[in-house]
DNA sequence: TAAATCCAAACCAATTTGCTAGGAATTGTT
DNA sequence: AACAATTCCTAGCAAATTGGTTTGGATTTA
């Protein structure tokens, strides 16, 4: 039941775009930075998420990546949905309609229904917006305890 | 984000423990032919359970496997804890303080905590009872729709 | 024209998954 | 006492997945 590195790198990569929406286009470079994490992979996220439409791209010098859309156009389901392939819990929930023989008689099914149900309430209703927000007031309040930046 | 098949199967064979509850222990081999997955391997998934205290054993012949409490006494969270390994969508929102350097800078961590507070509601508020019973209504309606059964 | 950047594909090591195989120990039945 | 049914335990293994790295461009702009 893990997320892999894919969307736990790939969705702050977006969170990143999300704060910098408005502004120039982000290089991979600075991206990979902030999170620790090299640049080449990073790459390899963003590239699927620019074929799914959620980010263009600029090339050449000063280029870089940007949100295709504003940041609460944009919930997590659709940006994990591309990282991660899918983010049912189990195949025979999704929309795709992996078929499953015995689904009419399957002891579990009721649950991974209402389990997935409760993840996909979360994963449709958070956009991009929401948790850039949320960053801005933790990183706020994480200032205000800190001693006033020395002024130029 | 995918449960593999040990919680699967095993979550499976616990529902069925639960109907046979009351009943005389059940064998592997029984368990293992309704679902149509090898004895050997569910099997190690019920030792996996025996281990963690949820399920009961007694050897030789005519012995198997039982529910160690009441249906209703167990939640689906503990089995599939015991079968997954743990049931959180990353490791720095478990109860077991996995360390997370950046844990108050991190961008994605109130979407992980409430993501894994509406999986863990699911999960600690669904016991065995509840599953079983879904199961039997499931099986009289399917029952109702067929021609009535010859009587003996 | 050189630096910065995107883009694509192959390759790789480590880990996890999903089993299989074999045998030892235990217990009810005959 | 023999035996058949059953749990219990350990080891091994092939395939898939994960988490990258490497290489080699193609494109654009200062």
């Amino acid at each position: 039941m893990k997320l892999s590195t894919r969307g736990r790198y790939g969705l702050k990569a977006m969170v990143d775009l999300a704060l910098a929406y408005g502004g120039g286009p982000v290089s991979t470079a600075s991206l990979a930075a902030q999170q620790g994490v090299s640049e080449a992979y990073l790459e390899q996220l963003i590239s699927a998420l620019r074929k799914a439409g959620l980010v263009t791209s600029s090339r050449g010098a000063q280029g870089g990546y940007a949100l295709s859309r504003p940041p609460e156009e944009i919930n997590v389901g659709e940006i994990l949905r591309v990282l991660e392939g899918s983010t049912t819990v189990i195949d025979c929930v999704g929309s795709e309609r992996v078929h499953c023989d015995n689904a009419c008689s399957c002891s579990a099914r009721p649950l991974w229904l209402k389990l997935q149900a409760r993840i996909n309430e979360v994963l449709s209703t958070t956009s991009l917006k929401d948790m850039a927000d949320d960053y801005k007031i933790q990183t706020e309040r994480a200032v205000e305890k800190q001693p006033p930046a020395l002024q130029q």
